[in-house]
Formats: C-alpha cells, structure tokens, sequence
DNA sequence: CGGGGCGGCGCG
DNA sequence: AAAGCGCGCCGCCCCG
C-alpha cells in the first residue's frame, strides 16, 4: 500500500503564513520554506506520492479538495496523539505526549466553507498549527512508537485512523448523490405534499385527527409527552411512558393511529422538507463525518444526521446519469471480529460462506435464527435477563473461547481495568467518580445501598468494555477496508463522459461509509473494477488484522440499476 | 431567551 | 418498556 520511496513532508504555519518542509521521525525538519495559501494547493500537488503530516486533517484538507488536489497518505497528529496517549501498548512512553495538552484540543468546528485554517492568524484554540509544534508532536509520537510493545499494530492503526481522515472528507466534498425527486416523492407519499412552512402535512393532520377521535379528547396535545401521557391514561390505556414499545402492546383503537402518527412525525422533523433543503443542496448529500468520534474508533457525526438516515429514504440516494452505486455491508461484522480477535475455530467455521447466524442454526447450537442473533448480540452486549440473557449460556458452552474473550474483558472493566482492540486503540481509564464509589463501598460500615450503586456501576463498566473490544476492532477492520478501498479506487482511470464532479469526483469514489457498509459512486464503465475493489479491499483487511486466521467477512453487495430511468 | 435534561427514536 | 453496547437529533420543558 505504501512506496517505499515516499517522503514525509510536514505543513504547518509559521509567522503569518504557511511553511512546508521535509520531516524525519526525530521531527527534524529539511528543506523548509514558505508557501502562500494560494500556492499551497500546487505544492502539495507536485509531489503526490507524499505522505503529509498536519496538525489536523479538518483544518488543512478541505481547501486542498476544494482545489482540485488530493492527498496519497497523511499522519493527523490530533487523531493519532489521542491513540497514543491512551494506548496501554505504549504504556510510560507516552508520559510526554499526556503532557503536550494542546494536542487534546477537539476538532475545530467545521465552518462548512473551508476556508478556516487559511484565513486564521493562528490565535484560535484547538490543536497547535505552527510548524515548530507539528514537527516536535511528530518526534513525541515516534518516540511512543519507538518504546512501543508492538509498534507494528499501532503503526497500522495510524495509517488506517489518518487515512479514514481523509476519506471523511474526501466523502463529505464529494456528497451521496441524492435524489431530491426521490426524496420529496417518499416525503409526499408518507405525509402527504409539502405544506406551507409552519403547516402539518395534509396526512399527519388526518392522523392526529384520528388520535384524537379515538382519544375522545379533541384538544389532546400529540407532541408534549407529559401531557399526551395524561390523554392516554384518561382515555382508559394506562401505559407509564409513550413510547412504540409499550403503547404497542395495548388494544386500544388509540393505539394505531398514535403510532402511524408518531413515525410521521419523527420522518417530518427529523427528515423532512426542511431537512432536505439544509442538507441536500444541488442533490447531493454533505454530511459531516467526524472520525474517532467515538471512544471505540467509530466515526461520529455531527450535523445532518449523517448516521442515522431511516431505511425509509435510501432510495433517494441515486447514482447520476452515466453512474453507478455500489453498495456493500459486512454481514454480522462483529460477531466474524470476535471469532477472529478470540481464535475461536469453532464460530469462524459457524461463519465461513454463510450467514453466521444460520451457521449456529444449523450445527444445532440453537434453534432459530433469531435465537442466534439475540444470543450473540447479548453476549456482546452483556445482556443478563430476558430472550437474550438467556440464550447465552448455550453459546458460553458452544464457543468457549470467544465467549471467554468477552467475559475476561467484562471481568477487567467490572475491576477498573483498561482493555485494547486488536490493534492497540485501549478504553478511557475509569472516571474519578467511579473509583470513588468503588473504593467508597469497600470502606468499612458502607452500606447496602452504597455497594448495591458500586455494583451497578462496575457491571455497567463491564458491559463497556465488553463491548469496546469488540466494537473497536470491528472499527478497525472497517477502517482498513474503507482506507484499501480508497486507495484501490484512486487507481482507476476518471470518467469518460457524464462526469458530475468538481474535485476528486471525476472517477470512483467513497460517497458513504456507516460503520460496516460502504457506498461507492462510480462511472458505469468502471463498475466492474469497483466491485473488485470492494472485495478484495475487505479481503485484505481481514489478513492485516487476523494474518491467516480462517475467518472469512462476507459482503452483502449491490449494484444500483441504471440511474437514468425511474 | 438560551442552555441543558429528558423522552423518544433513527442508525450500526 | 426495556432487557443489552455505541451514537445524533428532535421537541418539550424547566431553569437561571
């Protein structure tokens, strides 16, 4: 993946301009010199195969997109010092980067124009930019690299954290091509037509109408729980809260129509026409990813709802004319991380060519499918009660040694410990309120309700890391698969014809990533070598974690039809 | 009037 | 009304 002859070359500000330079791992820089912000772009340009160390992926790319040039490889000090700082498998090397404080600076915000680093006199808060610190962060990281228990995986977890950086916002200039048509179609059909701004859609006014009606109460409120509460229980269905689950199990003539109501309402607040006009400009959907936003590795997102789009929308998500989607999700990815992370032959074989969870089924571990699901996903999760509590047991008898991996990582958080992923990423340290009331039910004379809280703190504590191992690795896995598909993609040629980009859309590219499914947006004469890149990139993936271990990551891929045509 | 908590629900 | 992990965002409601 990486030439072996590519330079480090870092940017940073320097005085009130920008200043590039070659970099060693000793932070030792060379050639240095000046750049104006409008010369950035062809510097950066004229060596491609670089790799670029920058204080932040956010603050520097974005401009560089926005002028048509992209990046090979880049070191996101922010994203790998706080690897670093927490990773157990550097343990007291990592002494000095706790102490560079200004690198656990969060992001900046993004402003949406790109236009923030360039302008900046470099007195914002946020993470140093000036090229004496990037070089001295870089020489710190190297050094915790150095004294590393096993610098090769945290070596690939950084390539593959800085590498998903660029993806976020590679994706977020390139957008997912979206139908606002389609969009405003499922809208209508689902609501009724767009109202004036701040009337209800002719269909969820009729709904709650009907709530009403069956409420008998033609004043009810549908919006403010409290007072819908009051409604309902008036109305003879005495529920304690208004949610799906609960309301679901009444037979009340309420009941239908209050749901019907409630999903509406959540499509037009959450998804609706005003959303779409914020968020879907000239058809194309721009979330904003944030990457390691999440303490197990996961991509956060902030603005746009970018992970939380209901199922109900996707098919407005369309390739343009002359373009194809190819869509692709990991069947039961973490289910396949935990029989690889725990060397657990038995549940890779469950897994290997079918659907794991039928796997189960059909060596007679457990009955159903769904058993097989609810048994797996509470052991990860640290379900005790109920279906999925109680299914466990079978499959801590059938696949002892990944259910073992679990429990000892639910074991190390219940006791205060720290766990890792398979690359190195470790869990935050306990909380000082934590410990406290740890230690505090230990004290002597400490009371029952004292150690009952202690209990549940350090079982939910369990439950986190339980999960973490899992839930992180997963990440990992998915990173190295979105990175090598990168990559593969920015190999093929750019588009022949309907080319609907400004930037690094001219070709195949990532247009949408979501924890374990990827959609590439490619020309339709390059589909072909856009699927083989999809699999062959998750192939590799699975070697670079596991080496030979026999797990195999079966993708569920598609291919959209023709856009063209409706 | 803005901020934060909460209930609720969308996603994996 | 969750049981059982991780998120973001909405509207309501209360507080200062």
């Amino acid at each position: 993946m990486t030439s072996p002859r590519a330079r480090w070359r870092a940017v940073g500000r320097a005085g009130g301009g920008i200043r590039l330079g070659e970099i060693d791992a000793a932070g030792r820089l060379r050639d240095e010199r000046d750049a104006r912000a409008a010369d950035l772009a062809a510097e950066v340009a004229a060596d491609p195969e670089a790799r670029w160390v920058w204080s932040d992926t956010g603050s520097w790319y974005p401009q560089l997109l926005a002028a048509g040039v992209r990046v090979a490889r880049c070191h996101d000090l922010r994203l790998c010092h706080a690897i670093l700082r927490s990773s157990v498998l550097v343990g007291d090397d990592a002494s000095t980067l706790r102490e560079a404080t200004a690198w656990d600076e969060p992001p900046p915000e993004p402003d949406g124009r790109g236009q923030a680093l360039f302008d900046l006199d470099g007195s914002a808060a946020g993470v140093p930019h000036d090229l004496r610190e990037v070089a001295a962060e870089f020489a710190r990281q190297n050094a915790a690299l150095e004294g590393a228990s096993e610098p090769a995986r945290l070596r690939l977890l950084l390539a593959a954290e800085s590498a998903g950086a660029l993806v976020a916002a590679e994706m977020h200039a390139a957008g997912v091509p979206w139908s606002r048509g389609v969009h405003d179609g499922i809208l209508t059909q689902a609501l009724g037509p767009r109202p004036r701004t701040g009337e209800l859609p002719a269909r969820l006014a009729a709904l709650a109408e009907e709530v009403r009606a069956a409420l008998g109460d033609a004043g009810a409120s549908l919006d403010s729980q409290p007072r819908l509460l009051r409604s309902l229980h008036r109305a003879g269905v005495f529920v304690d809260s208004t949610s799906r689950w609960e309301l679901a199990r009444h037979e009340h003539p309420v009941v239908a129509p209050l749901l019907a109501y409630k999903k509406a309402m959540r499509l037009l607040t959450a998804n609706g026409w005003a959303w779409m006009d914020e968020w879907i400009p000239r058809d194309r959907f721009r979330p904003v990813y944030v990457p390691g936003g999440v303490v197990t590795g996961r991509w956060a997102s902030s603005g746009g709802g970018a992970l939380q789009l209901p199922r109900l929308l996707r098919p407005a998500v369309r390739a343009d004319p002359g373009w194809r989607l190819v869509v692709a999700d990991v069947a039961q990815l973490e289910p396949r991380i935990l029989a690889a992370m725990a060397g657990d032959l038995a549940l890779a074989d469950a897994a290997r060519g079918t659907d794991l969870y039928a796997g189960i089924v059909s060596r007679g571990i457990l009955p159903t499918r769904q058993d097989a699901k609810m048994a797996l996903l509470g052991a990860m999760y640290g379900a005790t009660t109920g279906d999925s509590g109680r299914l466990v047991p079978v499959l801590r008898r059938a696949y002892p040694r990944a259910m073992g991996l679990v429990d000892a990582a639910a074991r190390t958080g219940e006791s205060g410990g720290v766990v890792r992923t398979v690359l190195g990423r470790s869990s935050p340290r306990p909380s000082e309120a934590w410990r406290d009331v740890q230690s505090g039910a230990s004290d002597e004379g400490a009371d029952e309700r004292t150690a009952a809280a202690a209990r549940s703190f350090a079982r939910e504590r369990g439950r986190f890391t339980r999960n973490f191992i899992v839930q992180g690795t997963a990440a990992e896995w998915a990173l190295a698969w979105l990175a090598d598909v990168r990559t593969r993609l920015a190999a093929l040629p750019s588009a022949t014809s309907g080319s609907p980009a400004d930037g690094v859309a001219d070709r195949a590219h990532l247009a949408f990533f979501l924890h374990d499914e990827i959609i590439v947006h490619t020309p339709e004469e390059q589909v072909d070598a856009a699927v083989a890149a999809v699999r062959d990139a998750a192939a590799t993936a699975g070697r670079l974690l596991f080496g030979g271990f026999p797990i195999d990551f079966r993708l569920d891929l598609r291919v959209s039809e023709s856009a063209d045509k409706d």
